[in-house]
DNA sequence: CCAATAGTGTCTATTAGACACTATTGG
DNA sequence: CCAATAGTGTCTAATAGACACTATTGG
């Protein structure tokens, strides 16, 4: 009730932290894989963790996101790299430090040669998700941040369903087997590999033709496609029953 | 980067309040309706905004969220009611006193006899969503309190199509036809009561029939029913083509 | 009786999924 | 040649949507 309280005394609502946490995914080599970095201090201090950092009092939320995954990876949000946000959490003991707001945002991008650590000596790496969401005590993630990871993955899960950011996590030029070898590690199964070329090849505006073709997967050469603007896809790809 | 700054400082990290909105969706005399209380104070004093407040030091996000709804509505989240976070909003100018994040929630509920007005004096009303984003200059919502409601309504526009929630928006025993007119009223278009019919009824776990029957709605007895424990739907409700 | 709403049956075009088959490369 | 991947054709079961028809109330 901002009318009921005196909204120009600092001392009528309590002082928060506000940070974001990123959710970086990509897929290697058939595996759905996460960036984390080691922490170099307590709490938690030599534990692994989602890369984040405190927002700026002059930058947008969105904004922190693409400054702190640029920090992490040199990747840049847009220009085929997804970024959107996620969800918050705020529960008051989430951080032992201090009452900390954390914005949880989502990065889909390709796989990339190496993590690059940040300006300090913090180590990084790309671990399986299910290896990160699997491990009991010591190897679990630090603060929530094993939450945040799961509810970011089954995001990731869902929008492939009915929305064309699979491209996201291929480079400029795929083939439809590499697209299907995508959806495969994310979701965690084997899709029929006739039947989803017919698919996705029908739903218009999804991929367009290069003209190329590529042998880099062996066999017969495979066109070669980029993402076409279409972001909603109609039909949806749908993940198949349990 | 958490630790490439020192944490316990309280100078390392701007200050922030972060508050929560309440996107409060209901469906009235066939239309899709939110719940907007009137501004008493600068800035935007006079203007109708969404209802919300301060985050206090000790509650979490949802909390926070059902303590400000039950202040504004008397409305206790579950049994029925519907609360879900929305999304986060914290562009460093959307309130020109300071900065301040809000974290966004949306609930759905059934009709309601009139909104009660906060412990303050504040007026409080239901209007239909579709004059509160139709208005320009004088009539529109405080703050980017405009850009949230619509975040909302589009969430529970897509909602309805793959869960459960639609329930959320009918008195605990309701027929077919009421439900209907929920979905007719959310995507703003009519649909053929019997193929609605026939796929409700056959969607495993979202109905169950009470045995009573009604004819409050005129015509033939409808059968009651109330949700189902099912939250989401197979298959989809899907929304017909634009 | 009529108007209104509830509920069932049936037909058709579309689609998801299974799977046979052909095409084109490298080794 | 063989193994591997790409791509097309075809069949079947399930489904969405259109719509005829019957059922049961109030006025």
């Amino acid at each position: 009730m901002i009318a009921g309280m005196a909204p120009y005394d600092p001392s009528a609502f309590p002082p928060f932290a506000v940070t974001v946490d990123l959710v970086v995914l990509t897929v290697r080599s058939h595996a759905l894989c996460a960036l984390a970095v080691r922490r170099g201090e307590p709490p938690y201090q030599g534990r692994w963790a989602l890369p984040g950092g405190f927002v700026r009092g002059d930058e947008d939320l969105s904004g922190a996101a693409a400054r702190e995954l640029e920090e992490e990876t040199g990747l840049r949000a847009g220009s085929g790299v997804h970024l959107e946000q996620l969800a918050t959490y705020g529960d008051p003991k989430r951080d032992p430090r201090m009452r900390v707001v954390s914005v949880a945002h989502l990065v889909l991008a390709p796989d990339l040669p190496a993590p690059r650590a940040g300006g300090d000596a913090r180590s990084a790496r790309w671990a399986p998700v299910e290896e990160l969401l699997r491990n009991g005590e010591e190897g679990a993630l630090a603060f929530d941040h094993a939450r945040i990871l799961a509810d970011g993955v089954e995001r990731a899960r869902s929008k492939l369903e009915y929305s064309a950011l699979a491209t996201a996590f291929c480079p400029p030029e795929f083939t439809v087997g590499e697209l299907r070898r995508v959806y495969e590690a994310v979701w965690g199964v084997a899709l029929d590999p006739r039947n989803f070329h017919r698919k996705v090849t029908g739903t218009v505006g999804f991929l367009v033709p290069t003209g190329g073709t590529t042998t880099r997967q062996g066999g017969r050469p495979a066109q070669l496609f980029r993402a076409g603007g279409a972001t909603i896809l109609n039909p949806p790809m749908l993940r198949p029953e349990v």
